[in-house]
This record gives structure tokens, C-alpha cells and sequence, in this order.
DNA sequence: CTGTATCCTATATGATACTG
DNA sequence: CAGTATCATATAGGATACAG
């Protein structure tokens, strides 16, 4: 898997840019903090997540739901009920990403506020 | 400016997302990161980037760059020279956002490259 | 209750030509 | 050298109606 050619470095950084911003864009669709913030306290309902969170369509919630669960960031759970029960929950990956979002809003009180 | 509404938690949460977001788009632009890794190496002039990142435009490394300056994540210094000069480095803003960034690198390794 | 199907708008990105 | 102007395309987000 070694590369020997001259590019090597830029073809390794390239690589490293593209996951860096795939990790970004995963969790930056307009509804996605709220919900992954909603799931770390406990597992909810299709039906909660679109009560709670102000704004957010049927349509929208679905949308970003199902490209958290795609992509790693969210369980969901089918219970085959009459009326239909849906539970979504948090994943290892989502526990495991906790740290980085407080690393964020920690830099976000100390630079990003006084900007813009 | 305390808000003494049924409301008000809903509210701050509603802001602290809205940071967020903020911060995460900052950096999510298709070449920023890129542009910043570069910088935190070292100033570098406007061709430099232009040349060394592979498949960015002049207009899109413009607007990039102007977003970044804009966000406080760049500094654009212009140098009253013929031909002209212009040379982008780091902020202390910049600087800080470095362990953010790692964090997320560091993630990535462990849980986003199952996925998708 | 938990969705899907259409259609529409807004924003991000890009190709290309031109300029102080 | 370091941009700007213009036009075009791609993707994200949204309103509304309908369905198992």
C-alpha cells in the first residue's frame, strides 16, 4: 500500500483532508447537534425528537436521522407495533465524540464569540 | 439579561447549537482546512496556496480565504508592492483550534472509518 | 405514529474570462 | 500577482400533501 511516487505526501494529505471534513460535515447538517444532544441523555421516539426540537420538520428530521444512521451515529430500533414505535440512540461512536464537541464549544467561548 | 420565560432553557440550548454549528461551519468549507494546515506551518502568499493545493480555483481560494479572515481564523496582510503581494498566516484563534482538530483526527481514526 | 413523494428555494461550489 | 465579474451546477434545506 506504500506509494512510490512523488506526490506521496500530497496524495496522503489530500486523503487526511477528505476525512477531516467527511468527520465535519457528518455532524454539521442544521439538525443533527440537537439531536445527538437530545440522545446523550437518553434513547427517543421519533415522535420526542420532532416535539422537542423547535423548527425542525417531519420531513427534515427524517433526513437527518437517517444520515446519522448511515453513518454511524445513531441506533434505530423498529418495533413492530400497532401504532408503529420507532427509538433512536446513541452509538459508541457518538459517546466517543463527546470530548471533541466540548473541545469545541471551549474554543468557541474563548475566540469564536468575539469574531464575526 | 435573564430570561424568565417557561421557554428559557429551550432557548439557551437553541443558542449553544446555534454556536456550534457556527464553529463547525467555520471550518467546514471545502478547502479550509487545507488552507489552515498549510498555515500552521507557516505564512504563506496567495499563489503559494493557489500552487499547492491541488485542485482549488483562484475564485474559490479567494472566497475561502475571505470567509476565513472574516470568521478571525486568518490574518491577510497586502504588501504595497508592484507586483503585489499578499501573504495569510495564522491567528492566535488559529492556534487554538489545533487540539479540536486533532481530537477529531483522533475519533476519525477509531469510529468513522467503519462506517459508510 | 412514522414516515415518503414532490416540488421549490437558498447556499456552496465551480468554470471561465477579465483587471489594477 | 492577486484578485473580481459573470454565469452555471451541485447540494442542503424546506413546504406541503399523501401513505402504511
Amino acid at each position: 500500500m506504500i506509494k512510490m511516487t512523488i506526490a506521496k505526501n500530497r496524495e496522503v494529505k489530500a486523503d487526511e483532508y477528505a476525512d477531516l471534513r467527511k468527520a465535519l460535515t457528518m455532524i454539521a447538517g442544521k439538525w443533527k447537534l440537537e439531536i445527538l444532544w437530545l440522545l446523550y441523555h437518553r434513547t427517543h421516539r421519533f415522535g420526542e425528537l420532532l416535539r422537542t426540537i423547535p423548527g425542525v420538520t417531519q420531513h427534515m428530521l427524517t433526513r437527518q436521522l437517517r444520515e446519522l444512521e448511515a453513518d454511524g451515529l445513531v441506533t434505530r430500533k423498529v418495533f413492530a407495533e400497532v401504532p408503529p414505535r420507532v427509538e433512536y440512540s446513541m452509538t459508541e461512536a457518538t459517546k466517543a465524540l463527546e470530548p471533541t464537541i466540548k473541545s469545541l464549544m471551549e474554543w468557541w467561548q474563548k475566540f469564536g464569540k468575539a469574531e464575526s
